[in-house]
DNA sequence: ATCTATCTTCTACACATGTAGTAGAAAGAG
DNA sequence: CTCTTTCTACTACATGTGTAGAAGATAGAT
């Protein structure tokens, strides 16, 4: 359901605004950003996503409401994915032991990530 | 060393041949290209590279040679991190759990891990 | 019925990127 | 010394993105 998306910085906060409203308009979504742009330029992005097949829309009295046609899942799988494979020859393993030799990850969390996995045998 | 890298895919290749050639001339680059691109558009590519500070030149004879400026783990870290944090909001136990659900990562493959991490206390 | 506030849509422009042709410079051949 | 080969530099154009003003549409107020 998800085939290559690729959402900028700006765009994603854009949609994430959306998936937290559900659905909303230029206005509602500009509510939530944390950083502020001009109504007009949320508009403007809201359209082109649409134009993207991203998002649809629908008229509802003089607002255009809008909806995300993809999930929070969706654009992280397919983010991520990619970057694995550009940036780590596809081996998502080398992405785990790069997080590791960052110390972005520690050997508690990967306890915890380890309880996770023997509780949810996908 | 490395604020704030972001390349693009084809930049990502380009810079790529770079490290493995150590240093190179557009052609030697166009050389080691998995997909194939004119020499004219490697050429491009390189000094929009070296105008953004990623790369350096040197003029030697009738070529000019290009080394980059960055290395590999700076560019993971930098975009890995700029991932994680637009992508799971800063948390990159968050990612760690999404390649566990994903399947990206299973048990043996944490365990491996863990063992490096016993291995090289940082 | 008209005015006003509020939305959206259209238009615009700068900059980055992908892609590559053309022109110019220089090295090597003869 | 001149011709040809080979590099690079310059120019160009399409597309995507960031950003937003201006203009048009419409719902609500009076």
């Amino acid at each position: 359901m998800a085939g290559d998306i690729k959402l900028s910085d700006q765009q994603y906060q854009i949609v994430e605004a959306l998936w937290a409203l559900g659905e909303g308009s230029a206005k509602d979504v500009q509510a939530r950003l944390t950083d502020p742009l001009a109504h007009t330029t949320v508009g403007t992005i809201l359209s082109r996503l649409e134009k993207r097949g991203i998002l649809t829309s629908e008229t509802r009295g003089r607002e255009r409401v809008y909806r995300a046609l993809i999930s929070e899942g969706d654009v992280r799988r397919s983010m991520v994915s990619s970057m694995i494979s550009t940036l780590f020859r596809g081996d998502s393993k080398a992405l785990l032991a790069h997080l590791v030799n960052e110390g972005d990850i520690d050997a508690d969390e990967l306890k915890d990530i380890q309880a996770l996995l023997d509780e949810e045998p996908s």
